[in-house]
RNA sequence: GCCCCCGUAGCUCAGACGGACAGAGCAGCUGCCUUCUAAGCAGACGGUCGCAGGUUCAAAUCCUGCCGGGGGCACCA
């Protein structure tokens, strides 16, 4: 199917070189954002048209009665259109070859693509510290994080996914401070945890627990329920702490320093990452003696190299921005590339409850539990909510609407067209239609707009995917699906699939279209981590 | 002061390695349930693509400068 892309752009390079025009232009050849300019459209006589002398128009003519003869044969026209773009309009049976490819490869290697074979990729992400419940807006994070490794996976990468847990430190003290005195009955110090969860927690720690120990088993066993809660599972709870007890920091601090790009000043020790791109040069440990965050961090990423991943990447919130050059220019002061270093980027949610904004500190108390937020509004709203928009903009997640106004709501629109899609089967089931093997079914018989409409999208699920896993961009994922869904909602409207004045072949081709469209939806909504079901 | 993200319809957002009249959902308006679930379908309405220059046959898209919103620039994590 993209096989058809290949010979199609196979097909203008041999009709430019028959012209004798040499492009270093690439050949552009894509979908026209409107069918009436056919299934794919290129721009290359505009392009070419400079360097060859010759206006769009003249160019393009002379393409196409050279590429005629060699087209293959689901082209049924070539078009000229507009300032010299070049149409191809393809035989509907190309669309009925998509269905067909759709059904015998099924939900789990349709749309597959091999780009990241041989690639294993390290993703960590949520990473949130352990010392109380993941906020909502972390939800964000692991929707994302867990959808784009779904994708990396359909994409035919080696996909491990990481949590990283800050157990070591001040704030990991301050939590076990803050429960201890809680325990205690005394008022938590003013700069320590003031949430809920901490009086709750206390409340449940046995009297002879150790706070700091006891406290960190109950901050895990509510990380992995939440995450849990939303399908997230990680392979590998990373601690930082165990860096310190195997040697890694150290060993790190003196693989940098035989590296010649540590030096002391004013009682502490620095990072020349002013040789690789930094700003200005980076303490690494204080005057005190305490490492700080970024030595653990260029550890562990050394680490996670030595455990021979090709590719890490992490995801973080904005507001970490500023990281990114010194931990890139660490790993490379170890000697790896940091391009294999990918830093992802993502803006933090605003959560609005009764119309206003809700600050999402653990400390001072007035979070949101992602936990909360999953029990009232669901995981797949949540997660189809998160996963609405690109991760470069500020998303606002408004409780009320999500959990109220389920209009507002995408994740019942493209459900439902799933639960109809399962409908027709099991109706179809009740009425005892058998469904006959493909070669006895006439699909020419899908002439309808509706249907044809659907099957294009569905041929455009493959490039699709592999899009929004190139571009890391999951939400792309959610607009097809949704796109996707809303043509069935056509489709079911207009095409009765049985009935009174439908014909037996007619049902027979519709079956399998309806099969062909469960196929789709599954695929997306498995990328996505939202449930299909059966019925609403 | 420097760096990153965003600014497109009333609201939330697509479209961004330049292309053919700028798209969807929601809200509001109007139609459609005697055949597979109306959580649906259809129609109308709605836009100086933040502003100003520039490059180009062609700019929402690329360049420059502004304006507005968010987030960063520690011997805190």
């Amino acid at each position: 199917m993209s096989s058809i892309k290949q010979n199609l752009i196979e097909c203008l390079k041999q009709g430019l070189k028959s012209l004798d025009i040499n492009v270093a232009i690439g050949i552009g050849l894509e979908r026209p954002a409107r069918k009436e300019h056919g299934d794919w459209s290129s721009n290359i006589a505009l392009a070419a048209a400079k360097p060859a002398g010759v206006p769009p128009r003249v160019l393009a003519q002379k393409l196409v009665e050279s590429m005629e003869p060699i087209c293959p044969s689901v082209v049924k026209e070539i078009q000229i259109a507009g300032p010299g773009f070049i149409n191809f309009y393809l035989h509907d049976s190309w669309l009925y070859e998509v269905m067909l490819e759709a059904i015998s490869l099924g939900e789990n290697n349709f749309g597959r693509s091999e780009i990241g074979k041989s690639i294993s990729v390290n993703v960590e992400f949520v990473s949130a510290n352990p010392t109380g419940p993941l906020h909502a807006g972390g939800g964000r994070w692991a929707a994302f994080g867990d959808s784009l490794c779904n994708l990396l996976q359909f994409c035919g990468y080696k996909v491990h996914r990481e949590y990283y847990l800050n157990d070591r430190g001040k704030q990991m003290q301050l939590f076990a401070q803050s429960l201890a005195a809680k325990k205690a009955g005394k008022e938590v110090d003013s700069n320590g945890y003031q949430g809920e969860y901490i009086t709750e927690w206390a409340a449940e720690m046995p009297d002879d627990a150790d706070p700091a120990l006891w406290g960190y088993d109950r901050v895990l066993k509510d990380l992995r329920e939440t995450l849990a809660k939303m399908g997230v599972y990680f392979d590998t709870w990373y601690s930082e702490n165990s860096l310190i007890e195997s040697g890694a920091i150290d060993q790190t601090l003196e693989k940098l320093s035989s590296r010649g790009v540590v030096y002391e000043l004013d009682g502490a020790t620095w990072l020349r990452t002013t040789a690789f791109d930094d700003d200005k040069d980076r303490v690494i440990i204080r005057s005190d003696g305490q490492p700080t965050y970024v030595l653990p961090d260029i550890a562990y990423h050394r680490d996670k190299f030595q455990r021979g991943f090709d590719l890490l990447i992490d995801i973080w919130g904005s507001d970490h921005h500023g990281y990114v050059t010194r931990l890139k220019a660490g790993v490379a002061a170890l000697g790896y590339d940091p391009n294999c270093l990918e830093v992802i980027l993502g803006q933090l949610v605003t959560l609005v409850k009764n119309g206003q904004p809700v600050r999402l500190s653990k400390r001072t108390g007035d979070m949101v539990a992602l936990s909360d937020v999953l029990d009232a509004v669901g995981p797949d709203a949540a997660r189809l909510t998160f996963l609405l928009q690109s991760i470069d903009t500020r998303l606002v997640f408004d409780l009320d609407v999500v959990s109220s106004n389920t209009m507002e709501n995408p994740v019942y629109y493209i459900q439902y067209a799933y639960a109809r899609v399962a409908s027709i089967a099991k109706v179809a089931k009740e009425r005892g239609i058998v469904q006959l093997s493909p070669q006895e079914v006439d699909f020419s018989l899908l002439v309808h707009e509706r249907e044809k409409d659907l099957l294009r999208a569905l041929s455009e699920l493959p490039e699709t995917i592999l899009l929004a896993c190139n571009e890391r961009a999951p939400y792309k994922i959610t607009n097809w699906v949704r796109d996707f869904a809303g043509r069935f909602h056509g489709f079911y409207h207009d095409c009765y699939v049985m009935g009174e004045g439908i014909s037996p072949q007619l049902t027979q081709a519709r079956l399998y279209l309806v099969e062909a469209v469960r196929i789709g939806l599954n695929i997306g909504l498995k990328i996505l981590g939202v449930s299909a079901p059966e019925e609403m």
